[in-house]
DNA sequence: CGCTTCGGCTT
DNA sequence: AAGCCGAAGCG
């Protein structure tokens, strides 16, 4: 069973006579047509496919050309004009939710305190197997100091993975991303790698960033000779000093590596471009 | 517009 | 299963 309404998309279908290429469209309006024996009353499943009814209005904005998404699209209920911004959106307002604008949110998760929540904790992976073909190839790709973070889904039990270049505070979604990168290719507007947002202190983009995230730092050849860590789950643990706290496989990383490590993520986040610290052997070694 | 998450397709 | 990536959803 899949949901969604397909790519069903109402674009005007090609029936528009100007074949501009460099100006923007106009944007369009389509109302859809309300069937002659339209129900009063429509039964709206909470899941599964679910198509604009009867009646409504859809607009379709286009954006400027060459962007990388084609258009937005607007609709609105017949009778109030009301606006909404997605089919999902109406589909929650016709069942009477009261927050039917925004995307239901998972809950936030309380935060990990113990070593013992942390085991329990399902997509904190500690336990991985740390010399995986997977992590191998993250090795041999990711120059050091990369980070990989993963994302856990809000619905569903995938993740998302991201490659995070902490120098130039650049965030890749994909290896091959990565890769071009890495090449100096050029990239297309599509394609353009993400800039690491400042979440430097405080409020909302704090707020946004209180559910748990497992982070891991790929191996860096310079992490010292005797035993050196494959991977670091860095776990967002709560508000406070002593927020991410690394672990290697079960157990703690050493005060002094901790510390090196959290300065560099943390400025690799937040700080100037040029105050970003690079983690050297020599810093390791006499720990 | 830009970012996050979803979901289909590929590997 | 995991990864890639287009695109939906929405701030």
């Amino acid at each position: 069973m899949t949901t969604c309404s397909d790519s069903d998309n109402a674009y005007a279908a090609n029936s528009s006579p100007s074949t501009n290429e460099t100006t923007t469209p106009a944007p369009i309006q389509i109302i859809k047509p309300r069937a002659a024996d339209a129900r009063r009353m429509q039964i709206v499943p909470a899941a599964g496919p679910f198509e604009l009814p009867d009646g409504w209005i859809l607009e379709v904005r286009p954006r400027a050309p060459g962007s990388s998404v084609k258009a937005d699209k607007y609709y609105y209920e017949p009778e109030t004009g009301r606006q909404f911004r997605s089919l999902p959106s109406i589909r929650r307002y016709l069942n009477g939710e009261e927050e039917y604008k925004t995307m239901p949110r998972q809950k936030h998760r309380r935060p990990i305190r113990t070593m013992d929540e942390l085991e329990a904790a399902p997509q904190t992976n500690i336990k991985d197997k740390v010399s995986s073909n997977a992590q191998n190839k993250l090795s041999s790709i990711l120059p050091d100091g990369w980070i990989v973070k993963k994302v856990p889904r809000k619905l569903g039990c995938r993740s998302d993975r991201y490659f995070i270049d902490p120098v130039n505070r650049l965030k890749f979604r994909s290896l091959p991303e990565v890769q071009r990168f890495l090449k100096g290719e050029e990239y297309s507007r599509k394609r353009k790698p993400m800039k690491l947002i400042d979440c430097s202190v405080h409020q909302e983009s704090l707020d946004s960033r209180k559910e748990n995230t497992s982070f891991e730092i790929v191996k860096d050849s310079n992490f010292g000779t005797s035993n050196p860590p494959e991977k670091v789950n860095w776990v967002f643990s709560g508000l406070g000093e002593d927020t991410w706290r690394p672990f290697i496989q079960e157990s703690m990383v050493p005060d002094r590596l901790k510390e090196l490590w959290a300065e560099s993520f943390v400025l690799g986040m937040t700080g100037r471009r040029d105050s970003v610290p690079r983690l050297t052997k020599t810093e390791i070694d006499p720990a």
